[in-house]
DNA sequence: AAGAGCATTCGATGATGTCGAATGACACTC
DNA sequence: GAGTGTCATTCGACATCATCGAATGCTCTT
């Protein structure tokens, strides 16, 4: 892993925890010498990955990333069939749908289609989730032959799963049906309902799912249907080989 | 300027222009070794800032991509204060409205409010636009004190500027009058009018402008004056000292 | 079955990033 | 209005670290 790169995106991954930064507390927070810190700012400065306040001499994130990441969503395959099927989904179910991928123990909210009835909500894309504490996560977390991270679950709510043996457990049974559910575990009032969507290779490149408000649930047998066959569909014109997905052969616990 | 940070964002860049590249194909775009090219791109892949195909073996943009865009947008401060007066304007005038920022030569839109009357629309937050192209980027390169990018002006239609002396007498009107306008100059159908966003330093980091179909130009005085009264009052929450912004001192041409 | 193209690994070289200290600018205080 | 703190920034020497070319193993093709 190249040092120089690597510390160039820490740096991006501190500013993007908190808004606006001095080169002090960028430098602090990596524990490296200001000077470091201010050479691969310099560069990124360049190139308008960050941008730096006139005034104040803060840095904050720059419009290069915002472009990065539109391109990002515009060149995803997953994205563009998903799109149709969500929008039918929405309709169907009046709930909220939205689609993700998992970055390290996160899910990124790729595609999202707002509650048919709904008024003005938030668009929704790009936001990041725990894993464990949302169905798209769960779901991606089955499928991911990346045992969870090893790092600590957060919990985010009073019901969130913070033991990892019991998320294990709820592993295993997503695997074998196909659907993951979540109640209240990432946001107050608010559960989920996903499926896998699963690619030529057999992978889990990402998930499809709703977004319930608490009063709903449980969820109707129609919704949930409507849910697992929007997967299996999007799953088939990936080329996928089975719906749900292949059980990931595991390396003998013995080993 | 750090080299191996400089090339990993050019790798990003590139990767940016072609959907998905071989190693291959990076490392010639970029008059690179590939073994150098493979260093840089594996420590990006493990921050997620590109991600690699499972089967092909090539590499595309990573999720992290899409959200450091979305925390750019959300701590954009600029942003925020747009929301609010775009959905105004919208419904005031019956146009799609576009607010943006500069990004070397390019215009990034930061924000996007649709034509109200108008069905499902691409949502256009992230695109980029030559800034020259333009009225959101007229509006931008003449508040800028960065003298247009030196770059070849690239024609996009029939009617784009492209010689550097008329867009500059342009951008001298714009100074003055604090409204641009674009005529078929960078989609043809497609019209613009623009007016600067000021901040407290009295500097131009965006503009705000409204999208017309060519049937409806020129735009009634009604909506000019009301796209000129948003942003005058965008700038006046930024703190701006005044508005049309302050004409920039020339450094004396016999200098 | 042989070949080509690809990503990937390895090790030696010296170019290059790193750090600490010094500078200059700014703002706030006494 | 002088003083003092913090801040971004610059500079130069050192040693680390990125770079490159060649070699490997793989998959797909001929």
């Amino acid at each position: 892993m190249i040092q120089a790169v690597d510390r160039a995106v820490r740096i991006l991954m501190v500013l993007q925890g908190a808004r606006r930064m001095s080169l002090g507390e960028i430098a602090a927070e990596l524990e490296l010498a200001p000077s470091t810190v201010h050479g691969i700012i310099r560069t990124l400065l360049g190139h308008g990955m960050v941008a730096q306040e006139r005034d104040s001499g803060r840095y904050r994130l720059g419009p290069a990333t915002l472009r990065l990441g539109n391109v990002y969503l515009h060149t995803l395959e997953l994205r563009s069939r998903v799109v149709g099927w969500a929008e039918d989904l929405a309709k169907r179910t009046g709930c909220a749908v939205r689609a993700g991928v998992l970055l390290q123990g996160d899910v990124v909210v790729v595609h999202h289609e707002p509650r048919p009835d709904g008024g003005r909500q938030m668009p929704e894309v790009g936001i990041v989730i725990p894993a464990h504490a949302c169905a798209l996560g769960k779901v991606l977390l089955a499928g991911g032959s990346d045992e969870l991270g090893s790092r600590p679950l957060r919990s985010m709510t009073g019901d969130t799963v913070t033991d990892p043996a019991k998320l294990r457990a709820e592993l295993e049974v997503i695997r074998r049906t196909g659907i993951a559910t979540e109640v209240e575990e990432a946001v107050i009032g608010e559960c989920g309902i996903a499926a896998p969507l699963v690619d030529a290779s057999g992978e889990v490149p990402g998930a499809l799912g709703l977004v319930v408000p608490a009063s709903r649930w449980p969820l109707d047998a129609a919704a949930t249907e409507a849910v697992r066959t929007a997967a299996r569909s999007i799953s088939q014109e990936l080329g996928a080989p089975s719906w749900p997905p292949a059980v990931r052969e595991w390396p003998a616990a013995s080993a």
